[in-house]
RNA sequence: GGCUCUAUCGUCUAGAGGCCUAGGACGCCGCCCUCUCACGGCGGAAACAGCGGUUCGAAUCCGCUUAGGGCUACCA
């Protein structure tokens, strides 16, 4: 008795589209829920759209996102190959076994025939439909063919009435009348079966328990139910999750923004962000958490908590759950997936260890990033001296007569202080600014544009203690310095 | 056109006949916290597509209409 068996069947015609990559996880959730297997295979029986490393892409996008297959490409397994080009024999015994059973016959229309006879039947109104030309041809008609050198396709015997019912785990029950399907061809003239035949034979041979797909696949459920009839295999149970589709409703595509994993990859988008929304895209934890690792996901997932009606993405939920993931994964986590960002800000040496010190920037700044840039540009002036100047700010808080010498002065208790902690910095400014009579903010201010160049940013004295004693008072200097040069330099580095 | 699926705030959704003066989250707007920003807290604006039934009672059940999606290939 095998488990529960699912499997994710995307075809390598380019990137991993979320929509996929959300009927993977779910498939994925089921499986793991169940105890049972979860199953990557690859479509691939039309090669004109098949393109090079698209394979691998589909690969990467799943485990960046966590999703793991049990069998597959780069795992094996014991059902394979993986590859439908690769099941060739499987499909021919099956298409043989067919044609035995008497299902299934040889028909000799060109496509140019098939063409003109749709185009007939569309202008008289009706719907397009084989006409079933070649389905009760005699064996001497058909012999008559093969002579004229017709090549022939093989198209499957559908009963031309009654009506055959789908059961979906999401929808219920779902009613097809057989007179509105025709003879549909299960192998090509090239030989290769059709996708409808393929999935099929090889969900029967990977004994696929459950086929959780997407909604584009619900009309296509009647036919794969009439092949697994005609082959006398039993029926899987079917889910099909609606469709995630762009602000505007249409299908989601190219010129509606980010489609493919590797993209918000790309934007800075964390793994653990883009898979809890697509979770949330579609299902429903049951409770009003909202952000859940893969542990809580694979314990509350359940078919009958996922959604019929499609779902409209809005990217600024994941952009949202992105910084909060941002700021509750562990830094050194968080610090793994900024390091390659801040090598390519030239802000991080490649051979460079990370320290308690720079853990303590990343968790001041993290906090207020939504996005992997974000948290670079929050990072620059931690990292480097070289950090640009907010104009607004400047001109606020800095450029004013008196400013100069606060910030000397600043400086000077700075390099008194006994020990460098943000409780001690704190103590100081008030007291300093007590002396002066000025509030605290007088102080404060200043120091945040000197030392960051923005006003906006982390508890000021927090930030001091995680910048170090040295660069805060150089640069608290250098200001200074710069302010009663010539007031203006400060402002040319804007952001 | 035919077949089929879907229909609650702008978006993701809760809601499986009375608990709904329809709840939560994102986004938006206020206020609080506060050295700024963010986080957090509090509050606000914002929806049952329409019309008919069924019922004592409907967002919830049924029908129709409308709208949107999917399929309708020797694509998957």
């Amino acid at each position: 008795m095998v488990g529960v068996r699912v499997r994710f069947a995307p075809s390598p015609t380019g990137y991993l589209h979320i929509g996929g990559a959300r009927t993977a996880l779910f498939n994925f959730l089921f499986a793991r829920h169940n105890g049972g297997t979860f199953v990557l295979r690859i479509e691939d029986t039309d090669e004109t759209r098949t393109l090079e490393g698209a394979v691998e892409r589909i690969c990467e996008g799943l485990r960046w996102l966590g999703i793991t297959w049990d069998e597959g490409p780069q795992v094996g397994g014991r059902y394979g190959p993986y590859f439908q080009t690769q099941r060739t024999e499987i499909y021919q015994r099956a298409l043989a076994e067919a044609v035995d059973r008497g299902v299934a016959y040889p028909c000799y229309c060109t496509p140019e025939e098939l063409a003109a006879s749709r185009e007939r039947q569309q202008r008289a109104g009706r719907a397009p439909r084989y006409e079933g030309t070649c389905r009760n041809l005699t064996s001497e008609q058909r012999a008559q063919r093969e002579a004229e050198g017709r090549k022939a396709v093989l198209r499957l015997k559908v009963p031309q009435e009654g009506a055959l019912e789908v059961e979906d785990a999401i929808r219920g029950k779902v009613r097809f009348e057989l007179a509105t399907l025709d003879d549909f061809i299960i192998q090509k003239s090239n030989g290769m079966p059709t996708y409808n035949f393929a999935v099929v034979v090889d969900d029967h041979a990977m004994e696929i328990t459950h086929v959780i797909r997407g909604e584009e696949h619900l009309s296509n459920a009647p036919k794969q139910a009439l092949v697994y009839r005609a082959l006398g295999y039993e029926l899987p149970i079917f889910a099909h999750v609606p469709m995630i589709l762009a602000p505007d409703r249409t299908k989601l595509s190219k010129r509606h923004g980010a489609t493919a994993v590797e993209e918000y990859r790309e934007m800075g988008i964390l793994p653990e962000a883009l898979r809890n929304y697509l979770l949330l895209l579609g299902f429903t934890p049951g409770d009003e958490r909202e952000l859940l690792d893969l542990e809580e996901m694979v314990a509350l997932f359940d078919l009958s908590k996922v959604n019929k009606n499609p779902a409209i993405y809005d990217d600024k939920k994941l952009v949202w759950m992105n910084s909060r993931y941002l700021s509750r994964l562990p830094v050194e986590r968080i610090f793994a997936e900024v390091r390659p960002w801040l090598e390519a800000a030239g802000l991080w040496a490649p051979d460079q260890q990370p320290d308690q010190q720079l853990f303590r920037q990343l968790d001041l700044a993290r906090e207020r990033a939504h996005t992997l840039p974000e948290l670079v540009e929050a990072m620059r002036y931690f990292l480097s001296d070289d950090y640009p100047f907010n104009e607004k700010g400047v001109r606020k808080v800095l450029a004013h007569p008196e400013v100069a010498e606060r910030l000397e002065q600043c400086a000077d208790r700075i390099e008194m202080l006994d020990v460098f902690t943000a409780e001690k910095i704190e103590q100081t400014y008030r007291q300093l600014a007590d002396e002066l009579g000025l509030p605290a903010r007088d102080l404060i201010h200043p120091t945040r544009v000197a030392v960051t160049g923005t006003t906006v940013g982390p508890s000021l004295f927090h930030l001091l203690e995680a910048l170090g004693r040295e660069p805060t008072v150089a640069r608290l200097r250098r200001v200074a310095q710069q302010l009663r040069a010539q007031p203006s330099l400060l402002s040319k580095s804007d952001t």
